[in-house]
This record gives C-alpha cells, sequence and structure tokens, in this order.
DNA sequence: ATAATATACTACTAATATAATAGGAATACA
DNA sequence: TGTATTCCTATTATATTAGTAGTATATTAT
C-alpha cells in the first residue's frame, strides 16, 4: 500500500496553490522547479485536478493555475479521490454484488473499517487547516 | 491505493487456519478449493507469512498449514506488514533522511497521520476478534 | 521399500499500472 | 507578430502484481 506519485505530487501542488490563493495564478513551472519535477507530468496530474473542479487555470501568457474554491472548502479527500481513486478499493466493500459471501464475511468488514479510517482523516483536513497547521509549526521552530 | 490480492488472498488463508486452529494441519488445496484461486499461488504467500513466523507447515502426506500461535497472539498488522508491506510507504515518513524539508512539509504529515489511523485499526484486530466477530454477526443473522 | 501426498524452492511469463517523455494545437498577452 | 502558457493525445519505459510450471524434498501409509 504505496502511495502514487501522482497522488503525492499533484497534493503538494495544490497546497502550493493554497499559499498564494489570493494572488494571480500560478505557472505549472514554478511549482515543477519548486517540486523537482517535469512541466509536462505535472501537467496531467493538474488536468485531473481541473476536472474534477478543484483548481481552474487561465491560458496564455501569464497564465496559470489558481485553486476553484476558498482552501477552506476543499478537503483533502477531495484531492486524494481524485488522484488516487478511490480510498482503499476493495471491490466487494462498495459494491455488495461483488461476492456472494460479502454479508458475512469477515476479511471485508477489516477493509471496509480500515477504509473509513483513512477517510476520516482526510476528510478532517482542509487545505487551508493544514497551511494554518505549517505556519504554526514554523512559528514553533523560531521558538526553539 | 488497492490491496493486492496478495494481502487479501493471504489473510482470508490465515482466517481460515485460525478457525482450525485446535485441528490438525489444514492443506493447501482445500483453502485454495475455499478461496477459489491455485495452489500454486497460495504456495507463495503462504511462504511469505512462514517465514515471518505467522504459520508454520508440516510436509508430506496429511501434512498442512497451521498457525505459529494462538489466533488471539497474531494481529492483523502482523498479516498484513508481511504481504502487503509496511503499511503507506511513503519514504519520508520513515526515514527522516530522504527528503530535506522533511521537518516542516505539511504533505509529510498528512501521510504520517493517515498511516497512523490504518495502523491502530489493524492493530487493534487480532485472528480471535475477528473470528469471535463473525460468529457474532452470524447468530444475528438467524435472529433476524 | 515403494507409492502417494504434501510442502519447498526457483524460474519464468503475462498482464496491468505507474511514471514519464514528447510533439504539437489552442489561447492570451504585449 | 512573437512569446508564454495551458491543452490534448500518443508513446515509451519501468516496476509490480498475478499467476503458471517444474522439480526437489519430506512424511505417511501400505
Amino acid at each position: 500500500m504505496k502511495l502514487s506519485t501522482r497522488t503525492r505530487y499533484g497534493i503538494r501542488a495544490v497546497l502550493e496553490l493554497a499559499e498564494n490563493h489570493d494572488k494571480r495564478p500560478i505557472q505549472l513551472k514554478i511549482i515543477a522547479r519548486h517540486q523537482g519535477i517535469s512541466v509536462k507530468y505535472l501537467e496531467q496530474l493538474m488536468a485531473i485536478l481541473k476536472s474534477s473542479g478543484i483548481v481552474g487555470s487561465v491560458r496564455g501568457s501569464k497564465g496559470g493555475y489558481v485553486l476553484a474554491k476558498p482552501p477552506d472548502q476543499i478537503k483533502l479527500s477531495d484531492c486524494f479521490n481524485c488522484l488516487e481513486g478511490p480510498v482503499i478499493t476493495v471491490e466487494c466493500v462498495e459494491n455488495n454484488d461483488y461476492c456472494p459471501r460479502a454479508c458475512d464475511c469477515v476479511a471485508r468488514s477489516v477493509w471496509a473499517e480500515v477504509q473509513k479510517a483513512v477517510f476520516a482523516v482526510l476528510e478532517s483536513m482542509t487545505l487551508q487547516s493544514l497551511l494554518d497547521r505549517s505556519k504554526r509549526d514554523k512559528t514553533l521552530h523560531y521558538h526553539i
């Protein structure tokens, strides 16, 4: 159970957009430079995020990307879902018809619980809450 | 974030061993038939579980597999770990030296929290507790 | 002893998903 | 008009998963 770079890069990218939410659109080349990845690859990730309504874009010179909503209205679970796909897919958890023994399968109940736990964490976080956390942590560092 | 069949099959297999813990060794062909998978593939999964000290085996005719410890002493996190690998590997969570920005990376703190949540669920379950749950659920069904 | 049954070990193959690269089209600004 | 940027699609490389296959080794039963 390993996170794809797609999700890791993608979420770092939206966090960077969140930091600059009130400013002008940010170009991918900027983000790509910061994260040390190729613009071309990032383009594809942003396309996913855009089609899910998480980011918006401005084409042409001086264009770039912005968050489609204020950072306190974007949950991490939204980002995760569109980049990585549904949290922990064991077909049978979502789809009762997938396996005839689903209704009394213990294993299934395990995966359902794990899935719930992951989702709860991701749903409790918004981009804004993460920015706040980051700010707080940095302040703490100065005082150490 | 999708579970491998390796983990799904493997855990269903140890659950089947747990059900028969007081009995004679169970042959792979039995389990394979129940789960609808090939004996050969199951062999490989059992090899992993064996090398991690979760199951033991008896070779030769009338041989088979048994749990290496009583089912209340085997946590699901143990099984998961050896089959699927460490819960949610984002290198930087375990290894502080992996990324220079690790100490104040917000993304990293997210993955650390998710990881903790998953692990907590899996660590709270033993094979025995799952058997009990299964039994209880089945009883409930009769009463419905 | 020998035959039958089961695990143990190792190598190989097929299928799938991820990660990344590449080229050019469309759009906007200056 | 030229430059900068997103947009779209195709292709390739790499890694992982899933599964098959063959043979060796150990144990039991006859």
